[in-house]
DNA sequence: CGCTGGATTGAGTCCGGTCAAGCCTTGTGG
DNA sequence: CCACAAGGCTTGACCGGACTCAATCCAGCG
């Protein structure tokens, strides 16, 4: 199978000029709604670059290619009608994210910070067309989702406290940081993929803070004080 | 491919004698814990009577058949340790359960009500071992599940009237009822499927019922009346 | 040094959870 | 066939955690 070139998919590389708003306006998957040109440059093997809240597809658009993050991060996110925002997942360097279960993409993918993607390859629907490799890899992905997916449905059932100390602590283990977290995502962003208020997200930090379960050096810089304590915090788990 | 009858799964058929537990008291996923017994009776073509709140399989069993949904209903379920209960998806007839994507159940399966279960194939881990066909109809019904699982993180975003309007129309569609719907389960079944408490969700539906939204002539039966209504609730969906 | 956007903090409100009481349905046994 | 008991459902009162509104605070940058 090869890339289609052809392929409608498209996207702006939107360059400084930040959209700038402000933290209670619009969200960008709004702000830049319509505007999106053609500049597809999906050269297989080159990453790239997309600035800060940068989209990479929208909602809407027809699957196309699979993406890896080679550095920053990348949000897919969905515009709900009441203007709130609703995240999908993050996705931090070396992490593949693209993949849907329909012809169009359920979610938008947004740049968290400016970052470097690259195209891995395109993806098709039907079954037929794939080779070994290629149904494995995509298979091991689906279930990678899947899975993370699940989980998150369950964290949602918990409490602010137990959604944030669960969120560090997944933030940790993914980005194989022992004791520090550089979250690259804002307090609004957080808020949005634990479905809480931004409020609420800061809030709850500050309060583990308090209680010396970490520390926060700086807004985006978080120290694990009391990795055991969070551990019990997040894991509502399963009986036994 | 064929089936594996020295698998280690295993079940019990809990004829009658149902263990009769008060709305309050521990649910069968805790209840009936460790007694299972071994009786494999897994021929395929011959349906499992399986009688209500009957285990199918438990969580932590190891992954091993797949099973369709002759008639009743199935719901999949996790026990948490603070003692509440996660319900995973509910399974029509027709509907197809039972695939996972690790080793190990994450979720237990359970009969809502006096249900028919038939065995469809086994499914292997091992992505070589799928001949074309098996493995389109696994992917199809993988991408099925994720895709309500996603829709699930959706909904827990949303307050309580559009949880429940959201769950009557997806049951409506599911059962392809126009107009009136038979909710085989429970109200705590509903309540822990949707993430609220038994008595939130009795109130939202009766809620609805003196909007005039829809109609509850018995508690297990429901009519939408105003099922435009009901959408729109239901979906604070994507804008545009 | 002031500006801007993000983060924190506070006060007040409300939705949904908890506790508790009663109702209704179902099934069982006299 | 009726009476009673048990479980499930509904309803009420109250409470608390999270949301909202709003005022600072802080850091980065021109």
């Amino acid at each position: 199978m090869q890339i289609d070139l052809a392929s409608p998919l498209a996207w702006e590389v939107t360059r400084s000029s930040k959209p700038r708003q402000s933290q209670t306006e619009l969200i960008p998957s709004i702000a830049q709604g319509g505007k999106r040109a053609l500049h597809v440059v999906s050269r297989k093997g080159a990453p790239i670059e997309f600035s800060r809240n940068a989209g990479i597809y929208w909602e809407g658009d027809p699957v196309g290619q699979l993406y890896k993050v080679i550095s920053g991060a990348v949000r897919t996110c969905k515009a709900l009608a009441d203007g709130r925002r609703q995240i999908g997942a993050f996705y931090l360097p070396g992490e593949i994210f693209g993949l849907e279960t329909q012809a169009d993409h359920l979610l938008s993918a947004e740049a968290v910070v400016d970052s470097q993607v690259l195209v891995v390859k395109s993806q098709s629907s039907h079954f037929e067309h794939w080779d070994l490799q290629e149904a494995s890899e995509t298979w091991e992905l689906m279930r990678r989702e899947f899975r993370r997916t699940s989980d998150r449905v369950l964290l949602l059932g918990k409490t602010a406290r137990e959604r944030v100390a669960n969120f560090l602590l997944e933030m940790a283990e993914r980005t194989g940081s022992s004791e520090q977290v550089e979250l690259p995502m804002s307090r609004k962003d957080i808020a949005d993929y634990l479905g809480l208020s931004l409020e609420t997200a800061s809030r709850t930090l500050t309060q583990l803070e308090r209680e010396a379960a970490i520390a926060i050096p700086g807004s985006k810089r978080i120290v694990l004080r009391k990795r055991a304590a969070l551990r019990r915090l997040a894991e509502v788990g399963p009986l036994n």
